[in-house]
DNA sequence: GTAGAGTCTGGAGCCTGGTCCAGAGTCAAG
DNA sequence: CTTGACTCTGGACCAGGCTCCAGACTCTAC
């Protein structure tokens, strides 16, 4: 296969190929002897695996390391999970911090109907 | 006041108080002769300003927009106050989003704690 | 007068996850 | 054999909000 036909199967951009290929989620593509890159089925499953970590809240790099934790063989439910369980303490991390954000506006915006106008007059603050 | 005093004062850095100069967040200071800033303490309550609205959500360009409308004159309570509805808006937005993200992740933990193994077996997707 | 701290410019760098580009070369159908 | 679609490289660019740098100049206290 060539770029453009894994790039549509796997329903990304030929650019992200390349991109994740420089970044270490697919491998270094064979080449033709023109320097068109050869792809088989498994750098799509590549990609559509990646692409899911990515949508569960994984960076790239954690995808980089959880590829790699597979393709060194034994990986397990348990022994895998732990990343999975990270992303979701990172998504609570940032939840609670918009909360905190959400909070002071709101509370901002109480004071502000109530005629405080921190708004409108920066300076009696 | 030099630079280095208003930017002690407001509690940010140096190139703090030139980037917001440069992002029109302050005003384009006056100069001496030898071409150093020279500041007022308006500039230390503007700078505070910005920096109350940031912790409130607002971008740069936002603060720019809401210090713009305030120094036009006429501001109140009433006519800038959607300005703090529409960050509370955003930040209503990226909660849901990073709630659905953690549905989804905290799904696929139980799915893998119950032996579905998603992680460890990318293939098997 | 001199040392040391402060200030100047403008441009690069950081971080993330890509996107887009020009200019050159390659492939496949008709 | 031509044409049009595809691919190659590698480097620039995006948002956001700063931070840091060199090399030159200025200010202030002693």
């Amino acid at each position: 296969m060539k770029i453009g036909q894994v790039a549509h199967k796997a329903g990304v951009s030929v650019d992200t190929v390349r991109f994740y290929e420089r970044r270490g989620i697919l491998p270094v593509a064979r080449r033709r002897p023109s320097g068109y890159r050869v792809f088989d089925a498994a750098a799509v499953e590549r990609i559509r695996m990646a692409k899911s970590l990515q949508e569960l809240g994984f960076t790239l790099d954690e995808i980089v390391d959880a590829l790699a934790a597979h393709d060194r063989g034994g990986a397990t439910c348990d022994s895998e999970r732990w990343r999975l369980e990270a992303v979701v303490d990172r998504i609570d991390g940032k939840i609670a911090e918009l909360g905190r954000a959400r909070r002071a506006a709101v509370e901002t915006l109480s004071d502000c109907r109530a005629g405080c106008c921190r708004l409108a007059y920066p300076h009696a603050d």
